[in-house]
DNA sequence: TACAACCATGATAGCGCTAACATGATAGCG
DNA sequence: CGCTATCATGTTAGCGCTATCATGGTTGTA
């Protein structure tokens, strides 16, 4: 009786209405119905909304891994950093990802914990997707997952320093950026001079600040040391004052890696009765908005994290559209902040 | 002379080696190869080498695409935020991620931007990956949202507040938490309390602690007055605070929506030479370590989030490996953090 | 009127993988 | 020793969509 075919393998993946049926719906075949709503400008209007009705009516969604797989394209933008606990890499994401998202990519977030093994396995798996394009925190890969982005024929942009990238590179030179907080403070007047960074192996764009500064010490003649503590966060930053204070009593100025830290210590020598600056100056970097608000408001150096994804993700797209790049590198500068901690 | 087909259409989508390949080069079946790869223990271990040894020597990278389409799932989760410039989201997804990932699931991330409508657009999206599961922050959505989660087999998690929710649900109670706080300040002997908040329409939950917190006073007598702001951050509060103290000059504590207002407020106030809590006591939500790190501390609640979105994941990939639930719900409580400031 | 150029649509053949079923070999058992 | 159970592997047929080529109709042009 049945109209069933003898059928000895079925496998449906849901009860989903298929392109298939949209097409049956609107009486047109299915490669109409898919140029209808992917390439609208290849159909007849009349028909298309014919098949735009179809899709409403029976509650169509398109199965995007079909698709992909088809056009051997997904509209996925890999995007890899290596920590979401800071807030650097959340503002960056933040521009890349309201950019794609506005061009109809989605993106595919991976944390690599600052482990380039991590990273290599997270390449593997986005290159699985076929992504689009892949965004990826800094300059510093593996072997492995270098050779293995060598192979690969789409847009790589490596965001946050600059310096020698793989394909597309947006971002800003630290080691300016330390030298630039140095020479702020020995015009300051300041001679004695520590820094104090959190796992500067991992975080090593604060070494490269740390360098910077280090070099602009040096030509001046004067030591640049250093202090290293096993994690970041306000806590430490007031621990590191603290350690600061026993290991060099005569400091004038400490300049943190970044603004938690100096946040921290600031927060922390008010309460142990420091006067800042006149006793102990304090530098920061990243620009966060508690510095601007802490009294005395904190000299740091302001990155535009949030701009600089709004112009890694344009670029990518450019590339991606085909248009034509004019230059590989964009350096999204840096600007000083002077408060009153300095 | 050269061995090609006629070949009428050819459309291979990369250079990439395809598991076909592997298995011609370990000499067994794409099945057995794909077996190798995905259910180890179905094949047997010498086999297994063989096959391993193929995919390292060709540079074997799966297409994850094919492989979701064919069997009809990805390892996909869907995770719709409707922000991420607040920390509150980050720490849940921090949770969420970490937890998904070590199960090697790949979190899809959407932004609603408080936007029901984007929502359904982001849900839909979702769908179309075919994704395991989908988490999202709240339980308020559009009906359209409904009708197609409705019709969904797969897990939904709701997280952030406790209440009516579609499956799965982790929250807290924020009604509780606004009595909370509102309870605590009537304690400290506090008559003219002001709740302080911003965009109380699109930031609900917030608006669910004005509520428990106007319940509180009203019980006692007391009247309720709010403040709205039309925007959040550091800033806002610093400007909240002078809008509260010129509207009503009598007004001995504030009850802020977030430490990220209560905070810009308690910093202004310093500015300002009004001593906290002597002169006006001040109150926050959230517990973010910045409120613990200035003097006075913040009284505050802490809500744990990135334990909610460990919970949650947890929870959704129980589901997923078919174990059974013993509750659809879990409250994780909060924690009322008692500082200098109230 | 003949020809090219374009437009709208369709038939076909995959994309690379895995579910479902099938098969043959080996082990277990009375 | 014949029977079933288990294991290891293979064959086949899609998953739902789109690239490619083909086709028929319409318009423009000399």
């Amino acid at each position: 009786m049945s109209n069933e075919a003898h059928s000895p393998r079925r496998r449906r993946g849901s009860e989903q209405p298929t392109l298939k049926e949209v097409a049956e719906a609107a009486g047109v075949s299915a490669i109409t119905a898919s140029r209808a709503l992917n390439h609208p400008d290849q159909v007849n209007e009349r028909t298309r909304a014919r098949v735009l009705e179809a899709v409403e009516r029976l509650g169509y969604v398109p199965n995007l891994v079909a698709g992909s797989l088809a056009s051997a394209r997904s509209r996925f933008i890999a995007v890899i950093v290596p920590s979401l606990a800071n807030t650097v890499f959340i503002e960056v994401i933040q521009g890349l990802q309201e950019t794609f998202e506005a061009q109809g990519y989605q993106i595919l977030l991976g944390n690599t914990d600052y482990d380039t093994k991590r990273e290599y396995q997270l390449v593997r798996t986005f290159l699985g997707w076929s992504c689009s394009a892949l965004v990826t925190a800094g300059l510093r890969h593996s072997q492995a997952c270098r050779t293995l982005l060598a192979n690969w024929d789409k847009p790589i942009m490596e965001v946050m320093e600059l310096g020698e990238a793989l394909d597309l590179n947006v971002g800003l030179d630290h080691t300016e950026a330390g030298r630039c907080m140095a020479r702020h403070l020995l015009e300051r007047g300041h001679r004695q001079v520590l820094f104090v960074g959190a796992r500067l192996e991992s975080d090593y764009r604060a070494g490269m600040r740390y360098h910077g500064h280090r070099e602009v010490l040096e030509q001046t003649g004067l030591a640049a040391p250093l202090i290293e503590l096993d994690h970041g966060g306000l806590d430490a930053g007031a621990a590191g004052l603290t350690r600061a204070l026993e290991k060099h009593g005569d400091v004038s100025a400490i300049h943190f890696a970044n603004d938690d830290l100096a946040t921290g210590a600031l927060l922390h020598a008010q309460r142990l009765g420091i006067r800042v600056p006149h006793e102990l100056a304090i530098a920061g970097f990243n620009g966060l908005p508690i510095g601007q608000h802490i009294t005395p408001r904190l000299t740091t150096i302001r990155s535009p994290r949030q701009h600089m994804g709004q112009l890694a993700a344009s670029e990518v797209i450019r590339r991606l559209e085909g248009k034509r790049i004019q230059r590989l590198q964009h350096d999204v500068g840096f600007e000083l902040l002077i408060g009153e901690s300095t």
